[in-house]
DNA sequence: ACAATAAAATACCAGTCGGTACGTAATAAT
DNA sequence: ATTATTACGTACCGACTGGTATTTTATTGT
């Protein structure tokens, strides 16, 4: 996981990960049967230890504002993401994933979007979110935001700047 | 370039591209040097061929509303566009490339940036855009949001979610 | 103490990658 | 017509990929 999350899963090879492991080859393979499962195990360790936090964020019910400036700050300053994010970075290469990791992918991704359409009608029922767009789109929206800011973290741009971006975009759903 | 724009430059080997272009290796060497040069050499031809569309649109001096909405357009619906951008998907794969195509893809997004920083600074001494965004800010921000709308495609969103999207987040910069 | 069994690593598989040495065919100069 | 030169492609290189057959090591039962 460490591995995926320093560099790209595409670029990190299973006999890399065998030797900064000390493992060998056929342990790997008895324990996760190939390289899908071992990817799929590596993001369900990841989603249950890190992408928790931004579920936790939505479930606190917290007003828009709050909530939104706590995804900027978690995406775009957060250190532990400095690196990006092992869950985008398998979304982007997808096509290169087996079908049990590329599952868990679109299963956390639709969980994500879900969640945060759930938190968006909930703020609208209590008028702290305005009508003219629909929270599904909305959702989608900012994990694809979230995403982005990830991404640009994970290139080595400059937080500032990826900050002023995802600030900006999120501006989008907040404005009257 | 048909190849890398159909699937992902990472994806297409040198071997896949002799094969498909009825050429043998050695040529290929011979006229681009190496991979590198031939990437280099890709992206030099999509760019006049295809990203000073993008370039035009800016050079219209349009209003706002009108160039942004070509943009939308053009990035979220344009068919030609339906499996991204051969720019966005080398930049997305940056540390990949060799030094020249690296070099290049800087220059293009830099250039893009200044582009468009130049048009928002027209746009705001005739009055036409708002005073609380800095231009380069701006600029980038629409540079990466076209790119998230082009990879989104390539990874066969449908364009009305694309679209959706795309226009949400240019709306950020709208906003009065 | 020794044989049977379970566990684990070494050494290898076929395939692909980017890149090139070298033999061959076509051309240019004499 | 014959030689020198240039263009070109076959066949190969070493490195690396994901994945395994086989051998070695440890453990267990007697």
């Amino acid at each position: 996981m460490r591995a995926y999350w320093d560099d790209d899963p595409a670029d990190v090879s299973i006999n890399a990960i065998c030797s900064m492991a000390e493992v060998s080859k056929p342990a790997l393979y008895r324990v996760f049967g190939g390289e899908d499962g071992l990817n799929r195990a590596v993001l369900d360790r990841y989603a249950e230890q890190v992408l928790v936090d931004i579920f936790d964020i939505l479930a606190r019910g917290a007003p828009l504002e709050e909530t939104l400036e706590a995804l900027v700050h978690f995406a775009s300053e957060d250190p532990k993401m400095a690196t990006g994010c092992v869950f985008y970075k398998m979304r982007a290469g997808k096509h290169r994933l087996g079908p049990m990791t590329r599952g868990r992918v679109e299963e956390i991704y639709s969980g994500a979007v879900e969640a945060f359409t759930t938190y968006l009608e909930a703020r609208r029922a209590v008028g702290d979110w305005r009508d003219d767009v629909a929270p599904r789109t909305a959702a989608r929206y900012v994990v694809e935001q979230i995403g982005l800011a990830l991404t640009q973290r994970a290139a080595g741009e400059p937080p500032t700047q990826v900050r002023d971006t995802l600030k900006l975009a999120v501006s989008a759903i907040q404005a009257t």
